[in-house]
RNA sequence: GGCCUCGUAGUUCAAUGGAUAGAAUAGUAGUUUCCUAAACUGUAGAUCCAAGUUCGAUUCUUGGCGAGGCUACCA
């Protein structure tokens, strides 16, 4: 049982036994810093049911919490506010628990834990991941591992959009203009190449379409009778109709761009446990539409295409199906779905896709419920805000894209020139060198988008690049670096337990970190519920912080005591183990020093 | 037009109905004979506007203003 436990059963007997009022529920907060204590008691909305100024009501209550809990040390009544002090055994023992435990704030999942699949990246195969998609990725991955550590299964996923007009043109294109080129004789990645040559296809294309135009056509006409649009709709017919070269072509170039997507997936250090192709998903759906017509669900139009009315839940009518009896992409979301519940015996799916296609899962969720799919109430689409530029939107065509590996890159680079600067790894070899400037780069980039509420959209500047200090990545790593440092010149055992602590006076700086250390198991949860990395970021930063100042102000291996050193540098590591944790949680890896 | 997000210091982010709106950065003033100064300690600076609900509103409601998105028999 935890103090608020107690202390919610405390007070209510306190009121009952006074006033005779039984309370359903109460409101606790952290005690804020200017106040002195430790947890606070709201006693405003209690009011309406006891008949009492604030300040007399908070008063008696703290009088009964001190002679009745042996916790409570005293407590202060501000306002509506009762500021109660908890006493330093408490927060001894609290943390000697702390310290004992494996993997502490992480629930295992149990036998009858939910199972959850998360989708993230699906990106399309026609061109190279950019800023955008490193967003979803980190995204997606953290919020996996989140939900993970809040004791759910969790499946990862991605679906590859792999066919369609845009692969079309980039193989129209190669085949065309490319001479054979392949990642080995250009040494380019395979995805960059592929990306290449979608540009390439554009690129005439709309010099065709201007010498349509010169020639006396409208825009429009052009537009539709460009030679090599027309060639690519064909190709794409010849795609859906199995023409063998066509396939091959297909499957080559789509394999480039797998191999140039799997280093950069690795190099940004995530994963999946399976990966749906749309190929094979595109004609999923299609029965579960026919049932859904008999059952009533859907309706037919004169013309044989398919529709769902959903005006009475404020939506449009939506097509499910074309007049000619082909899916659209709302069709294959639906099969895609009832697919995966077999495959995996999910409960429930989280999709990581941008707030550009708010409607679009708002009406597939509703619609998979009208299907009457009991899984279909535990859908969460996880929707983020774009990633922009100074200069505005990011556009593939016009070459405003920050790629995702350069991007990386010039992260490490970076990294690289800070710590050149500063110059304390002298003795580390190339090797871990450049293995630390990575750690560190990514570090950087991942905490700095992840921080921000996903709903949000960031503006990302180039130029002035992600920040190395402050609130930012390697702050964090590096106050990790130094705890590792702390723990390696200690050389003792760590094995703290209550009974030789149980009458330390703890340093305020000390209580302050302990009470940081307390939150974390509670963070996770939120985080999880609220598929929020960033409640993980910002809590880590606040741990970091409060360890800085008691590193700053407290003298940790210099005491001469030695049970305060032991406690001091056991607390260090317990601060440390919940940062390599909570980055865990958000992808980001810890250096041993910096 | 309709619908959906978002408007907080110069800038980038916090605060999911609670106290005097927190940080970081940029500015400014300091701290290395001492455990890693990518740090620490000061200082200055903000809730888009207007009504409403409430003991209490950055948070909820309504109406403006501003930014972005959606509104395809594309995916």
């Amino acid at each position: 049982m935890n103090i608020q436990n107690i202390l919610d059963k405390e007070v209510k007997n306190a009121v009952e036994e006074t006033y005779g009022v039984k309370l359903e529920k109460l409101e606790f907060q952290p005690t804020r810093k200017d106040f002195e204590g430790d947890i606070t008691l709201v006693t405003f909305a209690m009011l309406k049911q006891i008949k009492t100024n604030p300040v007399q009501l908070g008063q008696t209550i703290g009088n009964y919490l001190v002679a009745n809990v042996e916790e409570v040390e005293r407590f202060n009544v501000v306002q509506g506010f009762l500021n109660i002090v908890l006493s330093d055994p408490f927060y001894l023992n609290a943390f000697t628990e702390i310290s004992s435990s494996e993997n502490f704030g992480r629930v295992k999942s149990g036998e009858n834990a939910e199972a959850i699949m998360v989708e993230y990246s699906s990106p399309n195969t026609n061109k190279p991941l950019h800023l955008g998609h490193i967003r979803n990725n980190l995204l997606g991955y953290s919020v996996a591992e989140i939900l993970k550590a809040s004791g759910k299964e969790v499946y990862k996923t991605q679906i590859i959009n792999d066919r369609g007009i845009h692969i079309c043109k980039s193989m129209l294109a190669w085949e065309r203009f490319g001479n054979g080129e392949t990642p080995e004789s250009t040494e380019l990645k395979g995805d960059k190449l592929v990306g290449n040559y979608y540009v390439k296809f554009d690129k005439v294309y709309k010099e065709q379409v201007s010498q349509l135009v010169d020639e006396g056509k409208t825009e429009e006409e052009a537009k539709i009778e460009a030679p090599i649009i027309k060639e690519a709709q064909q190709m794409l017919l010849d795609w859906e109709a199995g023409k063998p070269e066509v396939i091959e072509l297909w499957n080559k170039m789509n394999q480039w761009v797998y191999n140039g997507f799997e280093k950069t997936y690795k190099a940004l250090g995530v994963d999946f446990d399976k990966n749906y192709y749309e190929s094979d998903t595109y004609l999923l759906g299609k029965d579960v539409v026919a049932q859904g017509l008999e059952n009533g669900v859907f309706y037919k139009k004169e013309d044989g295409s398919v529709w769902i009315d959903l005006t009475d839940e404020g939506l449009d009518e939506k097509i499910v199906l074309r007049s000619d009896g082909t899916s659209v992409y709302i069709t294959q979301d639906i099969g895609t779905a009832i697919q995966r519940v077999k495959d995996f015996d999910i409960n429930g799916m989280v999709y990581t896709v941008g707030n550009e296609q708010d409607y679009h899962f708002k009406v597939l969720f509703l619609i998979l419920k009208k299907l009457g799919f009991e899984w279909a109430n535990n859908l969460f689409h996880l929707s983020y805000g774009m990633v922009d530029l100074p200069s505005g939107k990011m556009k593939s065509r016009e070459g405003t894209v920050v790629d995702a590996d350069e991007l990386m890159e010039q992260m490490t680079v970076t990294a690289r020139t800070i710590s050149e600067e500063l110059g304390k790894l002298e003795d580390y070899n190339q090797e871990e060198k450049e293995e630390l400037y990575r750690i560190i780069g990514l570090g950087a980039l991942k905490y700095y988008i992840l921080k921000v509420d996903p709903k949000k959209r960031i503006l990302f500047n180039p130029e002035e690049s992600v920040d190395f200090q402050g609130n930012t990545g390697p702050f964090i790593q590096y106050t990790y670096a130094r705890i590792q440092s702390i723990i390696r010149k200690a050389e003792f055992e760590l094995d703290l337990n209550f009974e030789e602590i149980k009458t330390y006076q703890l340093h305020e700086k000390e209580k302050e970190l302990i009470k940081q250390v307390q939150m974390y198991p509670e963070t996770i949860q939120q985080a999880a519920e609220n598929h929020s990395p960033a409640l993980i970021a910002n809590y880590t930063y606040d741990l970091v912080k409060a360890f800085n100042s008691f590193y700053q102000n407290v003298t940790i291996l210099g005491t001469k005591d030695e049970t305060e050193k032991k406690f001091r540098v056991t607390l260090s590591k317990g601060v440390g183990d919940i940062i390599e944790s909570a980055f865990g949680l958000l992808g980001i890896g810890v250096p041993e020093r910096m």
